[in-house]
RNA sequence: CGGGGCGUGGCUCAGUUUGGCUAGAGCGCUUGGUUUGGGACCAAGAGGUCGACAGUUCAAGUCUGUCCGCCCCGACCA
C-alpha cells in the first residue's frame, strides 16, 4: 500500500480531547476520529488492527468448535420484555419506535436473539451442543463514555454462546472458551489477569473476567506483587497474600473479556427447551462469552507504547513493515523502494510504502508513531551499494544489509 | 444525573481579569525559491458565524442569562 493512496492523518500534537495514552495515540497515529462522545470512526489503519485481532479471534473460536454467524443489531423490544431484561437494561438500551409503530431497540448484547434463534431450530438432544459466535457492533447508551474507544456507546464485540444438554457439557465448553481466551490475548501480546467475578446483569452461576493492567484502567484489582500465581481480588480486603504474606498491590485494569455460565436463565424465560434421550423436555444449559474487540485495541496500546508512539505486537501490527524512501525524487531510492514493495506484496506480505515527498525527519517521526513492527529505511548513501537499513521498532535497533537479505528476513518474520 | 474544567481557522494555544479601531501566533495547507538521515528556512497567499441564542452597552471574543458540545472524578460495563 502506498501512503499517498491510503488515509493516515497523523497529528503532531496531542489533541486536548484525550487524556489516556491509548486514546491520544489512537488519535495521533490516525487510527480513529470522534464523531460524537462515545462514537468513533475507524480509519484505514485502525480498521487494519481491528481486522488482525478479529482474524486471531476467528481462528481460536474455530479451534474450540464455535461457528460464526451474524445476528441483527436491530431487535424487537418484545424479546427483552419476555426475558425480563427490558427493565434491567434501563437507559443503557437504545429504544425507539419505527414507522410501522414497532417497538424496537439496538442490541446492547445478544442473549435474547440467539436464544430465540436456537430455540426455534433445535429441539433434540442430538443437536446439542451448539456453539455459535459473532463479531458485531453493540449499542449501549453509556452514562459516561470515556477514554475513547475503551468505553464507547457503539463498539465492536465478539460474543459467543454455548447451548448444552447438561452441566457437564457446559463445563466442557466453558473450559474450552477459557482456554481460547488465553490463546487470543496471548497472541495479541497482552499481559492479562483472569479473575473470578460477579455475573451482574447476565445472571448465572460462575463467571471469569479477563483484565489488562493499564494505568487508565477503570477497574481495580488487588494482587500479590511477588507470587503471580496467587489469586487476585476485586475488592479491597486489606489482606495480605495468602501464599507469602506480602501486602497486596493495587492494580488498575481494563476488562477486555468476560465469560459466564448462564445455566437456564434465558432458556427458562424464553422457553428454549429440547427433548432429551429420556423423553423429557428440558431447558438448554447456556454459557456466553464476550470480548471487547475495539476495546482490545486500546488495551494493547496501553501496554505497548513508548515516548515515540505505538509499538505493535507482531501479530496485530497493521502492516508487516513500513518502507521509508528518504528522497522520493531520487530514481535509485524509489526504484529500490518500489521493487521491495512489489516483491513483498507478491508474497502476500502487507507493507506500507511512505511515498510522500517529506523530509527524512518527518517520515521517521511518523513511522515511530504508527508503531509498525519493522521499518525499512532507504537512503542515498546505502542505496549506492544496494544496501538498506532494517529498523526494529521495539528496540530501535538498526541493521544494514543487502536489499535481498532484508526481503528474506521480512519473509521469515512473516512466516513465524 | 451530581462535582470540576474547557469551547477562538484543520491542530496546539494567546487575547477574556480591567469591553475599544481591519481578531493574533506556532504547526498544517497553497505557490515560488533554497534545503534534504530525526517533525528545515525565506517570501507571498488561502483559511475565522471567537460553540449557539438572548440581553446589557455608543461599542462584546471579553460582561449577564439560557442552552448546546467536549474532557476529567463517581454509579454502569466488554
Amino acid at each position: 500500500m502506498l501512503w499517498s493512496k491510503t488515509f493516515i492523518p497523523t497529528l503532531k500534537e496531542t489533541p486536548q480531547e484525550s487524556e489516556s495514552v491509548s486514546h491520544q495515540l489512537m488519535l495521533r497515529a490516525g487510527l480513529i476520529r470522534m464523531l460524537m462522545a462515545g462514537v468513533y470512526s475507524y480509519l484505514p489503519l485502525g480498521l487494519k488492527v481491528l481486522n488482525n485481532i478479529q482474524k486471531i479471534i476467528r481462528q481460536e473460536m474455530q479451534a474450540c468448535g464455535a461457528a460464526e454467524l451474524l445476528l441483527p443489531a436491530l431487535q424487537p423490544r418484545e424479546l427483552w420484555v419476555k426475558s425480563g431484561r427490558d427493565e434491567v437494561m434501563g437507559e443503557v438500551m437504545i429504544r425507539f419506535i419505527d414507522r410501522r409503530k414497532r417497538n424496537v431497540c439496538l442490541g446492547p448484547t445478544h442473549e435474547e436473539v440467539i436464544t430465540d434463534l436456537v430455540k426455534s431450530q433445535v429441539s433434540s438432544y442430538r443437536q446439542l451442543p451448539t456453539v455459535l459466535y459473532q463479531i458485531q457492533t453493540k449499542f449501549r447508551d453509556e452514562i459516561r463514555p470515556r477514554f475513547g474507544v475503551v468505553r464507547a456507546c457503539e463498539f465492536i464485540m465478539k460474543d459467543a454462546y454455548s447451548f448444552d444438554r447438561d452441566e457437564a457439557g457446559l463445563d466442557k465448553n466453558y473450559q474450552a472458551m477459557h482456554k481460547a481466551y488465553h490463546a487470543i490475548f496471548k497472541r495479541c501480546g497482552l499481559d492479562f489477569i483472569g479473575i473470578e467475578a460477579d455475573s451482574g446483569v447476565m445472571g448465572g452461576s460462575l463467571s471469569h473476567e479477563f483484565m489488562v493492567p493499564a494505568s487508565s484502567g477503570e477497574d481495580i484489582i488487588w494482587r500479590c506483587p511477588k507470587c503471580k500465581q496467587a489469586k487476585p481480588f476485586k475488592e479491597d480486603r486489606k489482606e495480605n497474600c495468602p501464599e507469602c504474606g506480602t501486602e497486596l498491590a493495587k492494580t488498575n485494569t481494563i476488562e477486555i473479556g468476560h465469560i459466564f455460565k448462564l445455566g437456564t436463565k434465558y432458556s427458562d424465560t424464553l422457553g428454549a427447551n429440547f427433548l432429551d434421550a429420556d423423553g423429557k423436555l428440558k431447558p438448554m444449559i447456556m454459557g456466553c462469552y464476550g470480548i471487547g474487540v475495539s476495546r482490545l485495541v486500546a488495551a494493547v496500546i496501553e501496554q505497548h507504547h513508548d515516548d515515540f508512539g505505538i509499538v505493535w505486537p507482531q501479530e496485530i501490527s497493521p502492516y508487516r513493515a513500513i518502507i521509508l524512501p528518504l528522497d522520493v525524487t531520487d530514481e535509485k531510492i524509489m526504484g529500490s523502494a518500489r521493487a521491495m514493495h512489489e516483491e513483498l506484496s507478491a508474497c502476500g506480505i502487507e507493507v506500507l510504502l511512505d511515498d510522500r515527498d517529506e523530509r527524512a525527519g518527518v517520515k521517521f517521526k511518523d513511522a515511530d508513531l504508527l508503531g509498525i513492527t519493522a521499518q525499512v529505511i532507504i537512503g542515498k548513501e546505502y542505496v549506492k551499494q544496494n544496501n538498506v537499513e532494517l529498523k526494529v521498532r521495539r528496540t530501535q535497533q538498526k541493521t544494514i544489509d543487502k536489499e535481498e537479505a532484508v526481503i528474506a528476513q521480512l519473509k521469515r518474520i512473516n512466516d513465524a
